[in-house]
DNA sequence: CGTGATTTTGCACACCTATGCAAAGCCTTG
DNA sequence: CAAGGCTTTGCATAGGTGTGCAAAATCACG
C-alpha cells in the first residue's frame, strides 16, 4: 500500500510551498504562475486534498445527516434519491441514518451523538415519526436542521412540507363537487403534523361546504391499521373515503376489492395524498394529492445549505403547492371530466 | 458556540496524560484504576473522542460508501435500509451515492474520487447497471469492494447474489408442471449478470423439460421496455410470462389487465423474480421467486467487515437460495394446490 | 528485600491541511 | 527612480487523535 501523496509532495514538485498548494485548492488567492505549477504536480502525482485534515481543521466536514424511518412507503426512497444527488450537486454528501421501528430514548440519543462525532454540517429529519427530543437535541448542539415533510409548531426550525391543510381542503372539495353525501376518512397519524393537517383542512372546508363527515379513524400510515379503520367507516356506509396517504389507499383498495368484493369507485371512491409513483400503475389508478418531492428536496437543500453559510439565518418554515391529481380511483365531477 | 472539549481537557481533569486518555478510548490496555477515572471526567466534561482526528491518523473512516442507482424498484430501499441499520449495529456508517440515469465515465470517475477523498473503508456496489470500470477502479485503490445482487465473473470481486439460475430453473419447473404450453420470457437486461442468470437458468431447465420457450425479449428492467416486450410476446401467443423483475413484472400485468383487457392467470400467467413487499398486495398477488434480501445484505456486510478487518481475505461469492411464493399471478399445478 | 519480568504511563511525534502574520514581490504613479 | 499600495508567498502553528519508545511502576518469586 503507498503512502498517500500529500501536500508537500505536491510543493516540493511545483518548488513552492506547502501552503500555496493548500489556497490552490482551497480557492484561496494565488498567481496564475503558481497556480498553473501546481496544478500540474498534482496532475502527475495525483494529487487530491484529503478531505479528512481539511474537515478536520476547518470544522465542516461538508456532510449531512439525513435520518429516515421507513422506506417502506415510496415516497421516502424518492425523496431520498433525490437527497443525495441535490446534494452532491452542491459537494455535500449524504450520511444515512435508520431510526429503528420502535426507536425509544435511547436509540434516539446513540443517532445524535453519531451524527455530532461525524461532525456533519446539517441535519435532515425526514421522518414523521421521530420523537421531538431528537430536533430539540440537534438544535442544542449548534447544527442546523430542517424538518422534512413534518412539522413541529413553535420548535423554531426550519421545515419544509407541502400545503396540507389546502390539500385536504381541495380533497373536501372535490368529493363533494363529486355529489358524494357520505363522506369518510381514513387519516393520517394523527401523531404526526402532516396527518392532522391533512385532516383539519379537510373537516374544516367539509364544514364550511356545509357537509359532514360521516366518521373519522386514525391509520396511523400503518397498512393493517388502515384495514381496521376502513372497516370501521364501511360499517357506517360511506360512499367515498379520503385517506391520509398512498402507502394506505392501496391497502384500503386491495382490501375494498379483494376482501370484500367491493368496486372502486362504483361502491366507494377512494382519494389518496402523495401521488407516489406507484399511484399511477394501472391496478391502483388513484386519484390522489401530489407533493411535489422534487421542488420539496430542493426546497429543503437550499434552506438547509443557507443556515450552515449563514449561522444567523433564521429558520424559514415553507409550505409548498402540489396539484390534486385525477384518475380513475374516485368519481369525478362533470365540470371536471 | 463552545470549544469543543479535548482529550487534553480530559486529561488534565483525570490527572493524567492525554496518551491515557486516547487508550482508553480506543480500547487498549490501561488500568482499572486510570480508566475509571478517565471515564469519570470524560462523562462530567461530556468528552466524546473526534472520529476525523481518529480517522485521520488511523487511516480508517468507519464508514461504507453505498452506492446505489436507481430507488425506483423497491427491493433497493428495502436492502438500502438493512445496509444502513446492519452497518449502524457493526459500528459503521452509510454514506450514499447515488449514480444518474445515464452515467458516463466521467460521473463515474467523480463518484469514486469523492468515495476515495472520504478514505470509504469499503464499498457496495448495489446496482446492476454500473459499469465494469467502477469496480475495476475501486479495486484499484485498494478498498474492499463487495458486489451486491450483481455478479461479474473473473472480477475477482466478492459479489453477494441470490441463486438466480436456480431460481430461473424453478420458474421453469413450476410453469410446466402448471400445464402451460406457450411459455414466454420478459427478460431482465441482458446486459447484467442478474438478468442473464436468471434467464439462462429458465431456458435451460425448459429445454430439460423438454419444452420450447416461444420467445425472449430483453425488458431491461424497465417499465415501458416491459410493456412493448410483452406485445411482441403477445402477438406469439403466449400463455405465461416469466418476467425478469417484480418491478416490470407489475408493468406487465397493468399492461395486460387495464389496457388489453386480458385475465391474469385466466389469459396468461404471470410470474416475476424478487418478492418484493408490493408482491403480495392484493392487487397483483404476484408469484415470484423471493429473493432474501435480509440475508443477502448481512452476508454482503459480513464480507466486506471480513476483508476490511483482513485484507489478506480473498474475495468470496455467494449465492443464496430463495424459495418460489406461490400466489395467484399464474395457474398452480394441481399437486401443489 | 532483591531481581527480573511484565504492565502501565508519559513524552514526543505523526497524520495532513488551512490560515494569521509578516516579509517579499509586483505594479502604479508622480 | 522612489514611494506607496496591493498581491503573493513562506513560515509556523493549530486542529485532536493514535502510537512507538523508553522510563516508571507494578508484580511474581526466590
Amino acid at each position: 500500500m503507498m503512502r498517500r501523496v500529500t501536500s508537500f509532495d505536491v510543493a516540493a514538485r511545483a518548488g513552492v510551498s506547502q501552503s500555496a498548494v493548500s489556497r490552490v485548492f482551497s480557492g484561496a488567492s494565488a498567481s496564475k504562475a503558481t497556480a498553473d505549477k501546481v496544478r500540474e504536480a498534482a496532475e502527475a502525482l495525483g494529487y487530491r486534498p484529503n478531505v479528512l485534515a481539511r474537515s478536520l481543521i476547518t470544522g465542516r466536514s461538508r456532510i449531512i445527516g439525513l435520518v429516515v424511518a421507513y422506506l417502506g412507503n415510496p415516497f421516502y426512497p424518492d425523496a431520498l434519491e433525490r437527497f443525495s444527488r441535490d446534494l452532491q450537486d452542491e459537494g455535500y454528501h449524504t450520511l444515512v441514518f435508520t431510526v429503528p421501528e420502535g426507536a425509544g430514548e435511547a436509540d434516539t440519543d446513540r443517532i445524535i451523538q453519531q451524527m455530532l462525532d461525524h461532525q456533519v454540517d446539517g441535519i435532515v429529519l425526514a421522518s414523521v415519526g421521530l420523537g421531538d427530543a431528537l430536533a430539540a437535541r440537534c438544535e442544542a448542539a449548534g447544527i442546523p436542521v430542517v424538518l422534512f415533510n413534518r412539522g413541529q409548531a413553535g420548535s423554531g426550525l426550519a421545515q419544509v412540507t407541502s400545503a396540507n391543510r389546502l390539500g385536504g381542503a381541495k380533497v373536501a372539495d372535490f368529493l363533494v363537487s363529486g355529489g358524494h353525501l357520505r363522506i369518510g376518512h381514513v387519516a393520517g397519524w394523527q401523531g404526526s403534523s402532516t396527518g392532522r393537517d391533512r385532516t383539519e383542512g379537510f373537516l374544516e372546508r367539509l364544514t364550511e361546504l356545509g357537509q359532514d363527515c360521516i366518521g373519522v379513524e386514525d391509520g396511523r400510515y400503518d397498512h393493517a391499521e388502515a384495514v381496521r379503520a376502513t372497516d370501521l367507516l364501511l360499517a357506517k356506509d360511506v360512499d367515498s373515503l379520503f385517506v391520509g396517504n398512498d402507502h394506505m389507499a392501496f391497502a384500503v383498495m386491495d382490501h375494498l376489492r379483494s376482501t370484500l368484493g367491493l368496486s372502486v369507485p362504483g361502491d366507494v371512491s377512494i382519494v389518496g395524498y402523495d401521488d407516489v409513483p406507484m399511484a399511477a400503475f394501472a391496478a391502483y389508478d388513484l386519484t390522489t394529492v401530489r407533493q411535489p418531492v422534487g421542488r420539496m428536496v430542493k426546497t429543503t437543500v437550499a434552506a438547509l445549505i443557507n443556515q450552515i453559510e449563514d449561522k444567523s439565518a433564521q429558520a424559514e418554515v415553507t409550505e409548498i403547492d402540489g396539484p390534486l391529481i385525477l384518475r380513475g380511483s374516485a368519481r369525478i365531477p362533470e365540470g371536471l371530466q
